[in-house]
DNA sequence: CTAGGGTTAG
């Protein structure tokens, strides 16, 4: 073997392992043995720099390169789609383009992954017509590739026709089509396409249960993901040792909410990579579990493994839910740092997270910087419209959504729909409704159907909302009762309320905010014997409401309150000046505490009356306590929806201290200026 | 000396 084999050699394992500093060591050495202008050496140190993350020095080498070959250039394009940086591997496609070298397999396999990685479909289908064109079609990788790529642009139909006309097909072809259609949400056809292939003497390997297993969660068909983990065991298949198989289980396990089973296999896994890590992240994150996800989170940064996008956006995701402005600032902050942080689904994170956190300013700032927006981002800004009871501006964007060719999906239908119910736009949601009525390709959902109960209870129309709800050709939801029946009583129709409260307590009994919310409506009609029944019947069921808490994060630091809350150190002063406020209130504006909503919630009915205070309110106590004035808006979260006489509080403080409170509760933003809430008091 | 399938966001 020559030196030069032999460096050549080195150089390929430290690409293979990531070792940089034998790697730049190997660099020092091949200049001083003369063969600093070595296509293949310099091939080689492309790579290795590439794959060890130094795209500063593989560019470097690169660039002082006296010639260049096409492995040259398909090193440094899988370089750059290694470090996330898809675009950056598309632009190198184009400037190679334009040079005496012509693209090969590995060239353009290279490019659709990139393309697939950004996901619009154009860019996709211009390299597939390249790939005809030059006779790349039918190579077997390329042929995948473009698989995967139109699956991943959500054009499952494109990757259909491709694998149905394919020469010869290999594990691979018959694993991309299984992933498209269970990625898709096309859960039976990938178990259909998973019979087909074993029929056809393919032997499925963990990448294909991987698929399979993820589409049995999403058909509920925890029997039959339990039968193939257990076949699997049988079949001695090293489970625990392959991390992608675990991985596929896990997920399993937190798709079927068994959180505890999918811990105890993750803990198992040996060799835990960034996908394993996410699974578990995304899962703790997707069940709300705050702070577990947050430790999580440490220990994944402490194994110094690489981040990227996808754990991101699972963080960022939590974050949001929790409206933790500071920490999703960090982690924004970072995303703009490295090039792979502010791919599609993490810009769609961050505007999420800004929407969530009540910063509707920042959130159109970071929606417009998106250059290829897709339907994910025109929805969350639409939602987040729709929250804030922008109404009009929700149902601008869904507009200019579809002027730019992108085509609503049922989320979209979803967030304009409820932007219209909140904001009162009755004649508007109508509309859209009708329209969602007659598009072949979406199917409206409960959910659906939930939106335009709301809006017809919100004009009162009763009657109406019923008739829809029993003539839908869907099984009703307790939800959308529970809709119909908050109708009731913000329109004080006790009959009607009654009548509503019987079907929800037949159809879902054990549910504790069933009997608060008919006991509620009939302690406002002063029934005072029924909301007593009611409220026996819970009891003796033994069901207890889920516990009011509100947070309010104040120079970095969170502090939570539950209703009654007496643990924080400052609450003494708090209970002082809210009381100061009730007084100042009164008597400026005429509102007295709990005149207008006589409501008793029964958690709370035993204490003392300087104790019932909810947590909303202790929350805006301590910003008014810690002068939280000076800073402009005050904002406050609460877990579940805010109550009538806390709403009624706010208003007020907004009028006398002549300042701007946010709310966002269970269910949407409630904006409190000058006397007035954003929701005109209905919620 | 270069490439293809498993994770994420509404």
């Amino acid at each position: 073997m020559t030196e030069r084999q032999r460096l050549a050699k080195l150089l390929r394992d430290c690409s293979k392992y990531s070792l940089l500093n034998r790697g730049l060591q190997t660099h020092v050495t091949t200049v001083k043995m003369g063969l600093g202008l070595d296509l293949i050496i310099n091939n080689s140190l492309v790579d290795m720099y590439g794959k060890c993350n130094r795209l500063d020095m593989a560019s470097l080498v690169f660039d002082k390169m006296p010639e260049r070959n096409v492995i040259s250039w398909t090193t440094l394009m899988g370089g750059y789609l290694c470090q996330g940086n898809a675009k950056a591997t598309l632009s190198l496609f184009c400037q190679m383009g334009s040079s005496e070298v012509k693209p090969n397999d590995f060239t353009f396999s290279t490019s659709l992954k990139a393309c697939g990685f950004i996901g619009i479909a154009e860019n996709g289908m211009q390299i597939h017509v390249l790939c005809i064109k030059t006779g790349f079609e039918w190579n077997l990788v390329v042929a995948n590739s473009i698989i995967d790529m139109y699956s991943k642009c959500g054009k499952i139909v494109e990757s259909t026709r491709m694998f149905d006309i394919m020469p010869t097909r290999n594990l691979i072809s018959w694993n991309s089509m299984i992933a498209g259609y269970t990625n898709a949400r096309q859960s039976s056809k990938s178990l259909h396409l998973f019979k087909r292939m074993q029929e056809h003497g393919e032997i499925p390997d963990e990448f294909t249960y991987s698929s399979v297993l993820k589409s049995c969660a999403g058909l509920g068909a925890v029997q039959e993901g339990r039968q193939i983990h257990a076949s699997l065991i049988t079949r001695g298949f090293p489970i625990l040792i392959q991390t992608i198989m675990a991985s596929a289980l896990v997920e399993l396990y937190i798709k079927c909410r068994w959180l505890p089973e999918a811990r105890k296999l993750f803990d198992r896994i040996e060799d835990k990579n960034v996908i394993s890590w996410t699974a578990i992240i995304a899962g703790y994150a997707q069940e709300g579990k705050l702070q577990e996800t947050i430790d999580l989170f440490r220990q994944f940064r402490k194994t110094g493994i690489q981040l990227d996008g996808f754990v991101l956006s699972s963080m960022m995701g939590v974050l949001a839910d929790f409206a933790l402005v500071e920490q999703g600032k960090q982690i924004h902050s970072y995303m703009v740092k490295v090039p792979y942080g502010l791919d599609i689904s993490a810009a769609n994170s961050v505007v999420d997270m800004y929407i969530k956190c009540g910063l509707t300013v920042e959130a159109e700032k970071c929606f417009n910087e998106i250059l290829a927006r897709n339907v994910v981002s025109w929805t969350v800004m639409i939602s987040g419209y729709g929250k804030h009871g922008y109404g009009k501006d929700a149902i601008r964007l869904f507009e200019e959504m579809q002027l730019e060719n992108i085509k609503p999906d049922e989320v979209s239908y979803l967030a304009v729909l409820s932007a219209c119910s909140h904001a009162g736009l009755i004649e508007e949601g109508n509309k859209y409704f009708s329209t969602l009525c007659k598009d072949q390709s979406i199917t409206p959902k409960v959910e659906h159907y939930a939106c335009m109960v709301d809006l017809l209870g919100r004009a009162g129309h009763l009657k109406e909302a019923k008739d829809l709800i029993e003539n839908m050709p869907l099984e009703p939801s307790v939800g959308i009762w529970q809709t119909l029946l908050s109708a009731c009583r913000v329109h004080r129709d006790l009959e009607f309320g009654r009548e509503v409260g019987e079907i929800l307590l037949r159809l879902d009994g054990d549910n504790p905010v069933n009997y608060v919310m008919m006991s509620n409506i009939y302690a406002e009609a002063g029934e005072w014997g029924e909301c007593q029944k009611v409220r026996e019947a819970m009891k003796e069921k033994g069901l207890k409401k889920e516990a009011g808490c509100s947070w309010i994060d104040i120079d970095k630091e969170v502090h939570f309150f539950y209703g009654g809350d007496d643990t924080h150190p400052l609450i003494e002063r708090i209970h002082e000046v809210l009381k100061v406020m009730e007084r100042r209130i009164k008597e400026e504006t005429g509102y007295a505490h709990g005149v207008k909503f006589a409501l008793h919630d029964v958690e709370e009915e035993s204490k003392e009356e300087s104790l019932r205070v909810h947590s909303e309110k202790l929350a805006i106590g301590l910003a008014l306590v810690h002068g939280g004035l000076d800073r402009g808006v005050v904002s406050v979260f609460k877990n579940l929806r805010v109550c009538g006489d806390c709403h009624e509080f706010f208003k007020g403080l907004s009028k006398v201290l002549k300042r701007v409170f946010v709310v966002r509760d269970a269910n949407r933003f409630h904006r409190f200026e000058d006397g007035e809430c954003s929701c005109g008091d209905y919620w």
